[in-house]
This record gives C-alpha cells, structure tokens and sequence, in this order.
RNA sequence: GGGGCUGUAGCUCAGUCGGUUAGAGCGCGUCCCUGAUAAGGACGAGGUCGAUGGUUCGAUUCCAUUCAGCCCCA
C-alpha cells in the first residue's frame, strides 16, 4: 500500500528528510560497496581551494562531478568518489595575513613561521567544514570523510616523489629569468596564475618618450616605454632592420631627433622638419648615454642594437632595453654580453643601489618622480598617458612587476609534443577546447615556473651544499632520514620544520639546507593521482587500476589551472593523461550576464536557495537550462520557473497515481501482462524510448539532452496520458491503467535519479517499498518490445489533429461539454490512424464521430510543394522552375492520381516529369469555413449542426458539472454517495430525464429524480442557469 | 594584437549532419476545465535565426568578412 501523498511538494522538507534517510541507511557507502568487484569507473576530484566560503558557481561544477558518477554506478561500475582540499598556497596565505592585518613578508617572518603556517592549517580546516556541509546538502555523494588534503604528510611525500621522478630525468632546473613578480607577495606568478579571472586589468599610466644622446654623432634617438622606473637599468637601445629613421629638428632648437618615420608625426606632431634618413644599420653599434647613472656599468654597455621584435605599431620605433626587467630584452641582449642591472630588491622596491628618494619604495610608485628628473635634465621629448593591458597579482591585486629572480622550472617545453600527444586522447566537452583553448596553449607552453618564495606549500625537495653547491633532491621521508642520520617519520614536511633537516654533503665535506622556495599549489594539485593515494609508498595495485580518470569536470578556467597541471605532472612523470574525458562547463553569470562579484553586490549565496527552493530546484536548473558550455544566468526567477514546470508536474502526476492506487487499493505485480490499452501501450512507447535517450545522453557527458528527453516525457505522461487516462484511474479501477502508471513512475524515478537524487528516491520509495533506495537499483534496460514507433506516430498525429479541432471549437466559439456530430480529418496521405486512437480524439474533442477523408474538397484548396530533400538531389538547377509549375497544379487531380497508385504526370517547358507519392508534399491551404483548421498536410473540420438529442447531451454534461461543483462547495468526499432532486424548468424535464441514469453515475448519487421547478427556494441555495435553462440542484449526503 | 565561445520571439533558452511551415517555457492576450482543484489545460499574437558577401537548386545551419558581448592569451 502506497503512503498519501500530499499534492504540495516542499522541496526543502522532503530533502532533509532523504538526507536523514541516506544518512542512516548509510545508502552511499551501500551503493559502493554494491559495485565492489565490478569493474571501475574512475572519477578524480578537482579539490577545491579551501580558503573561502562556496559560491553558486561551485555548486554548479559540484552537480555535475556528482551526476556522471551516480548514473554510471546505476550502470553497474564502481565508482569512488574521493573528496580532497587544495590546502596549499598563496590563496591560503593571503587569507591569514588579513586576518593578521600583515602587508609582506617580513611581518610574517617576524611573527614565526611555524605559527604562521599553523594558522594557514586551521583557516583550511575552517573552510573545508563549509565545502563540507554544502556538499552534502546538495545532494553530491563525495567521500569527504576519506578526503585527501594536500596539506597531509603522506600527500607532501608523494609530490615529493613526482618531483624527484622529474628530477631523476633532469626535467627540473633552477633558472634566471624575468618573471611576472608580486613585491607584496613576495613571489612570481606562474603564467596559469596570471590567467586567473581579474589578473589583467586596464590601466592608465604615463609612457614617455626619452632622449638618448648618441654618442660622436650630433642627434639623440626618441626612445619610449610605458615603464620610466625601468630606465635606471636601461643597458641598450634596439632598432628594427626593417624600418627606416629620420632625423628630426627639434622645435625646442636642441640636437636633432631620430626615430622611425612611421611613428615621426604622431609622436612629434604634424609639423616636423624632417632632414634625412638613417639606415638601422648605420645606428646599430653606436653608443648612446643613457638616461640615469645611479648604477655602475661597463664602458661597452649602452649601444644600439639591431633586433628584428622592434616594430613601429606604437612607441617611437626605437625600443629600451632593461634585461632585469624584460624577457625580450634579456634574450636580446644576452649575446652581446650586457649587463643585468637589477636595482629592485624582492619587495619590487628600489635598493640603495639608487638615490635616497627612490630607494625603498614600490618601483611603480617612483615613475613620477623619474620622469621629473629625466625633464630637469632635459631628456624629455614627450609624456602620455596610455592605457594598456596590465597583469595584477589575483589575489592582492597589486600590479606585477617584470623581474628576474631565480626559480625553479619544470621542462614542460621539451614535453611539449608529449602533451600535445596525450591532448589527442583526451576527450574534451565541449570538443572545441581540445585543439582550442586547451590545444593552443599546450603549443605555446613554456617551462612551468615551480618555485614560490612563500611559507605554506609543499616544500621543494632539494638540499644544497652550504660549500660546493651540489644540489640533491629527496624523494621520500625514508630518504631524508637516512641522509639526516635520524628517524624523522613524524616531522612535519612544512617550512620550518624541513628547514630545520640538514644533511651531508654527498660531493664534499659540507652541509647541505634545504633550498628555501615551496611548491607553486597547482603543483600539488596536479599531483592527486598519485599523492591521494600516497603512491608509491602504499596503494600500489589501488593506483594502478585508477589512473588515468575517466571522468573528471571543473569550469573553464582550470584549462590552464587544474587540467594542464594535471596532464603536466602526469605525462611527465608517467607518460600520459590522467584523464580520458574532461567536462569543462563555462562560468555561472548574474541575471544581466554579469560576472558575479562582491562589490557588484549580485552574489547568490547557494544556502539561500537550498533553504527555499530546495537542492532539487538547483539541480534540476543547472541540468535542464540551457548548455553547460556557454555561461549559465543564475537567478531566483528562472530556477522557480523550471523546477515548478518539471518537479512540480511530476509531483501532482505522482500524487494523482497514489491518490487513486490508494482508494483502489491497487498493489502492483511483477508478472504483469503489459497492458493492451492503446494509451497504455502509448506511454509506455514513450516511456522506454526516453529510457533509450537519457542512457546515450548520459553515457556521452550530454545532461541536458536527458533533461530535455524527461521533461518531455513527463509532459505526454501528465497533459495526454494521465488527462486522457483519468476516467479510468477513478471510475474503472482499471488495474492495467494503474499498472502501466506504475512502471512508468518508476521508470522515470529510476532515470531521473542521477538529476534529482532526492526527489527521485522519495517517490521511489513509495512505490517500491522494498527497502531498495533508487540509487542502489541497476539503471534499467529498455525494453525494446515496448517501443512503438507507428503508435508514437499515430498519438502524436492525433495530439495535432485535437489541437485543430479545439482551435476550430474556440473559432466557433463552441465549449467543448457540447457534444457534436462528427470531426472530419483530412489526413496526410497513407496516415491510417487505429480505432482506438481515433476514439481518444473523439472523446477529447468530445465529438460522436471522426470521419478521416483524403481530401476536403469544397472546404479547402491543396497547394504542391516539391519535396526538397528528395527531388533538391534528383532536378538540381531545374527545382525552382518545377516549384513553380507544380504551385500552379490542381491539388485534387494530385491527390487523386497517386491514390490510384500512379504517379503524377506533367510537362514542364519542353521537359515531360513523373512525380510519385514521395516527390510531393500535398499541403491543405485556406479556411473555407469558420470550424474547419488546417495545418500543413492535416485539417479538422467540425459539423456544427446541433439536434435535440445534442442538446440534451450537452446538457446533461453542463448538469454533471454543476452538481459535481455544488458537492465540491460543500465539501463533499470524492467517494460520497448523494440524493439527488433536480428541479428544471418546463422545457429541460425531458432532456434531463433522458440523461438521467449518466447524470446519476457520474454525480454518484443513490436516488435521483427530475421535477419542475418551483419559485420555492431551499433555505441557503437558490436556482440557477444551465446551457440556457434555468435549474435547482437539491443535493444531501445519502 | 592573437585565440576561443556566444549572438534564434519581450525574457530565459533549445534546435537545425543544408530542404522552402524554426521550437519550448515564462511573460502577454483570449478562453477552457472543475474527480490532479489554494491545481490543470487550450488557443492566439510575437522571430527577415546579429550584419554583409560567398558556395548551393535551396543557407538560420557550411565558408569568408564584419559588428556586438563574454572568456583567455600577449
């Protein structure tokens, strides 16, 4: 017996009460432990960073993580969902030194490392409680309580063994160079964190134009750049092969200009005096002085140097040159043995190097003042501001800096056709990232800068001889202690207890200390295969069978974040890809398609829709609206919207089931005949089809085509199964009816249950009571016998052939509880509809009869249109003359011959054709009278001749209605019998005595008769009109 | 400057391996139903599928260019 249903769905109520279930059941870790042995399906779990509450865009990826694996667990694998938490990084670290109220490193320095890394550990365990809570809430079956930190030693320890495997291959190398720096943090950015949303930004800035005095000549170069405090490092000047200089008069009546002539009037104005021309080549070599001498230089430095980079697009044409400051200029000016000057200290603040009022602060900030002095000294041509493109640190949001520093690399770059190999494997939705976004950058890749000057990571593993220099890398903690001479297996592999480990020397009597720099976090991150699983020190076998991932999915912002460190780390160490199918959703948007950010105040906060609309609500949303590939509108509105349309229509169908099973005290069997009802047979058709389409949509990462296939279903299941069917569920107890409902909710339970966990399970539940959840239930098989393509064909005909028909009652204005004579239905050529579909549109237009016909002569004309597709290959060039010939053609004569079997003859120009049955399309075209509706090849005309016998019928439907409302008023059960006196007027006594038994059925009454009205009044009730009669309904309980 | 995505009804979005009649929901208008009822449903109006050019018998769909928005890179 099936428990009532209330018809209202409280999403949130019913979700905490399938939590508490799932939670006690334990139905997760069952679902589990059902598939163990069967084969497995592997899901990695981009671990989110845990350094801040959960966002809307979150959930989002979370659902999908959580779908996949639940369907394929129905399928029959095993699917394991390990949890993890992004411990590491400067995220992290940039949370606690707010809370600290710190500004740099030295703060933290002076504070202790140790209890500042303490406080990055807790702020995790913080944040992860969040993640935690909102994981389960929303219904995603993580295993969080056998999450991986990458903060655990075991973890550390692992990416300590990948480094080494790199290591070992001589893929990491500690280099010079010019790196996008943040003086606040006091690290470079790897080239995916400049990638991160918000990095670059516009800026405004002054850019100048100085003067480079050639020295033995009697001209100055025009020399620009968009970065003055760059210019006490200038060590050379470079000018382009190609373009061709001119030599200026300064208006100012100072030496001669030169610069490019492209750029010449832009930068100097319209009215220069232009003298000659210089070759590149006659400045290249020529020594110029340079604009500040704070720092030593050798006497070779400051020349031009010819360089083919240079081009006259903006600037002046002639390029400064500050290698310490510039990839460009440092690889420019490498073979020529300059100089690096470099007087910017790790805080990107000047050193003493300079004069005291730019010494100690933010280079950035001295531009000003540089320029100042450069005018008093008169090396100023030009100032301007110019906007520009420029990289910020995305986290404290300060701009960068270009700055060589010394750092480790991984050799990505020598990788580069390895990756680009495994990229070939991996299947990508959507597929455009692959060979796009993802494939462009792999082309482009360059060495992956590993090392962050910070406090909280995973340490590099490498110790460095106090002496010699020699470098070792440590591959194990086994490692570290034997080299240590001390069991160390408790350490903390943190800063600053790793710093603390020294060892000997291998190549000398020195001692080696760890190199200070820890790991950039992607590093980690990217090393989760393995490190989750502490391979290779456990879990061997373990890892072996679930590498490489089957499934993994984040927003497209990891495709330089989390996809490529994970391919990076995997096909370096391993060879290949560590995952076979990524799902890369786009970003989740405001209601106006804005990015959602604090200070534009349109951040939705996930628990304030779980807490009102239910978990459910955002699923169904996330799955059923719109593509996961382009950005996702997020708001209140459109969520109510889509879940009231689906989860609710299912629902009230659902309701409706039980109400009725329950009052027929139906129980369902197993061994049930299918049902020989043609809406049986119908919706059972479409049932499994749609079974058929989730399955494929599922299997190839498309949710959204499976939403959509369901939500049509549950349409045909509410607006023409159940409306069609509802006589039978609550006057026939027709078992077959409830029997057929039964599979098909369940069906649908079954299949939306990857979607709608929750929803899916309660309903399940209380149709299958066997103690089962719907998630530890195989995904069912379609069954094929069920599928019926010409029923499907022949419903879907008769769902337009009723939407004409109520189209034409609405043009005759005619209600439907008015019976008519006949519909005639013109149908399309060979569309033979079965009686009993035929007899569903007559009760549903409440007609006595259809007549089908092959044409509707007199009422409506036929146009003949070409079938395209078939006759577009066959004529070519000539269709548009025979579309023209065959518009002109009789219809009818059309109609006729092929009804015979022929095909259709006719000349066209001096050309003879054959048309068969196939070549046209016949098209019903013009109203030819007020009932009748045509839409392409279907019309439905309606006899609106009324008799008496009509009438009465009509009547005693409009009678029905009225007595069945005056019940509801007075709060009548369904199931009450009644009496029934019906007082009419002198002209309705016959008619209502004709109907008198159908009135009685259908009002349930046990006892009724017809009298002529009175101008008594019962107290409370008075008499009314009925389809033109005027009547008084004495209705009581009986 | 380069790469990618998106542009379809007032709004949110499907769809079209090229076929001449482009769909849904919401909203709007007009109604219906009253045994799913503090529900349900129908009918209707509304679109030159961003623009231009090309390929084709035929383009919203393919190609090129272009405009706008978003994302990424430099």
């Amino acid at each position: 017996m099936f428990q009532p249903v209330s018809p209202q769905l409280d999403l949130v109520a019913l979700e905490e009460t399938v939590l508490d279930r799932w939670r006690s059941d334990d139905v997760f870790a069952r679902s589990l432990t059902l598939r163990e042995g069967q084969p497995e399906w592997v899901f990695y779990e981009g671990p989110p960073t845990a350094n801040g509450k959960p966002g809307v865009h979150h959930v989002w990826a979370r659902l999908f993580k959580d779908i996949y694996p639940r369907f394929h667990t129905m399928r029959g694998k095993h699917v394991i969902r390990k949890g993890g938490w992004d411990c590491h990084g400067l995220p992290v670290e940039v949370q606690v030194e707010k809370e600290l109220g710190f500004s740099g490193k030295p703060q933290i320095i002076e504070y202790g490392i140790a209890e500042f890394n303490a406080r990055c550990r807790s702020s995790v365990q913080r944040h992860v409680e969040d993640w935690q809570a909102l994981t389960s809430r929303i219904g995603m079956w993580l295993d969080t309580d056998g999450a991986y930190w990458t903060l655990s030693n075991e973890f550390v320890e692992t990416v300590w063994w990948l480094f080494s495997e790199m290591w070992k291959n001589g893929d990491i190398y500690e280099g010079f160079k010019v790196v996008p720096y943040c003086g606040r943090c006091g690290t470079a950015l790897s080239s995916h964190e400049l990638a991160q949303p918000g990095a670059y930004q516009d800026v405004t800035e002054p850019s100048v134009y100085v003067r480079f005095p050639v020295i033995d000549r009697d001209f100055d170069l025009v020399v620009w750049t968009t970065t003055p405090w760059t210019l006490p490092a200038n060590v050379a000047a470079a000018v382009g092969p190609e373009i061709e200089y001119v030599r200026v008069r300064d208006p100012l009546g100072g030496r001669d200009l030169v610069l490019g002539r492209d750029r010449a009037q832009a930068v100097l104005g319209d009215d220069i005096i232009i003298v000659g021309t210089i070759n590149a080549a006659d400045l290249g070599g020529l020594r110029y002085e340079r604009p500040f001498d704070f720092v030593e230089i050798d006497a070779t430095a400051n020349i031009i140097i010819v360089a083919d980079f240079v081009t006259v697009e903006d600037g002046s044409g002639i390029v400064h040159l500050a290698p310490a400051f510039g990839e460009i200029d440092r690889e420019v000016c490498e073979p020529y043995g300059l100089p690096v000057l470099n007087p910017v200290d790790e805080n990107a603040h000047f050193t003493d190097v300079l004069p005291t009022q730019y010494r100690g602060r933010f280079v950035k900030d001295t531009d000003a003042d540089l320029i100042s002095a450069l005018e008093q000294s008169q090396r100023i041509v030009r100032v301007q501001q110019y906007t520009h493109s420029y990289p910020h640190c995305w986290r404290c949001d300060r701009p960068l800096i270009y700055w060589a520093k010394p750092t480790w690399f991984a050799r990505t770059s020598e990788h580069r056709d390895d990756l680009l190999r495994e990229n070939e494997t991996i299947n990508w939705f959507p597929g455009h990232i692959k060979h796009g976004r993802f494939g462009n950058w792999l082309e482009g890749n360059v060495d992956w800068a590993l090392s962050r000057d910070r406090f909280w990571g995973s340490p590099i593993p490498i110790w460095r001889c106090n002496d010699c220099g020699h470098d070792e890398c440590i591959a194990s903690v086994a490692a570290l202690s034997e080299r240590a001479g001390r069991e160390l297996t408790d350490l903390d592999l943190h800063r600053p207890y790793v710093d603390e480990i020294r060892i000997p020397c291998s190549q000398c009597s020195g001692t080696a200390r760890r190199v200070e720099p820890v790991l950039d976090a992607w590093f980690d991150s990217g090393s989760m295969p393995a490190a989750q699983l502490h391979y290779p020190f456990e879990n061997v076998e373990q890892f072996n069978s679930h590498f490489p991932a089957d499934f993994i999915c984040e927003a497209i912002d990891q495709t330089r974040g989390w996809f490529y460190s994970l391919l990076a780390v995997n096909t370096l160490v391993f060879g290949k890809t560590p995952y076979r199918n990524v799902v890369c959703l786009a970003h989740i948007v405001d209601q106006d398609g804005k990015k959602m950010s604090k200070t534009k105040g349109n951040i939705i906060d996930p628990w304030s829709i779980l807490n009102t609309r239910g978990a459910e609500a955002l699923r169904w949303y996330m799955f059923s609206s719109g593509s996961p590939w382009t950005p996702k509108r997020v708001f209140e509105d459109a969520i109510d919207e889509t879940s009231n349309r689906f989860l609710r229509t299912l629902w009230n169908t659902y309701s409706f089931f039980v109400t009725y099973a329950a009052l027929d005290g139906f129980t369902p069997s197993n061994h049930a005949e299918p049902s020989t009802h043609v809406l049986d047979q119908w919706i059972r058709s479409r049932t499994h089809r749609t079974l058929d389409t989730v399955t494929g949509a599922l299997e190839s990462f498309d949710a959204l085509a499976g939403a959509q296939a369901l939500d049509t279903l549950i349409d045909d299941l509410s607006n023409w199964y159940v409306r069609r069917s509802r006589p039978r569920f609550w006057k026939a107890s027709d078992r077959a009816a409830h029997q057929t409902m039964h599979e098909c909710l369940t069906l649908i339970a079954t299949m939306l249950a990857p979607f709608c966990p929750f929803i899916s399970d309660e309903i399940d539940k209380n149709l299958n009571n066997d103690g089962i959840s719907v998630h530890l239930r195989d995904w069912p098989a379609v069954d094929q016998t069920a599928i019926n393509d010409a029923l499907e064909s022949e419903m879907a005909i008769a769902r337009q052939l009723t939407t004409l028909g109520r189209s034409a009652r609405a043009n005759a204005k005619i209600g439907v509880r008015q019976p008519l004579r006949k519909a005639i239905a013109l149908l399309a050529r060979d569309v033979v509809l079965r009686d009993e579909v035929q007899r569903e549109i007559e009760i549903e237009l409440n007609v006595k009869a259809i007549e089908a016909v092959e044409n509707l002569d007199g009422l409506l004309s036929y146009r003949i249109v070409p079938n395209f597709k078939v006759l577009g290959p066959k004529l070519g060039k000539l269709l548009p003359e025979v579309k023209a010939a065959l518009a002109e053609v009789d219809g009818a004569d059309v109609r006729a011959t092929h009804s015979q079997g022929k095909a259709f003859a006719l000349r066209i120009g001096d050309q003879d054709f054959e048309f068969g049955p196939d070549d046209l399309e016949v098209r019903a075209e013009q109203h030819g009278e007020l009932a009748l509706v045509q839409d392409g090849g279907y019309a439905v005309a309606l006899d609106l001749e009324l008799n008496d016998e009509l009438r009465a019928e009509g009547f005693a439907r409009e009678l029905v209605r009225h007595i069945n409302d005056k019940r509801k008023h007075l709060d009548y059960a369904i199931s009450d019998r009644i009496t029934l006196r019906l007082e009419v007027g002198e002209a309705a006594v016959a008619p209502a005595t004709l109907h008198l038994e159908y009135i009685t059925t259908e009002v349930l009454a046990t006892s009724a008769i017809v009298v002529p009205i009175t101008n008594e009044t019962i107290e409370g009730e008075t008499s009314t009109m009925v389809a033109g009669h005027q009547i008084h309904a004495v209705i009581a309980l009986a």
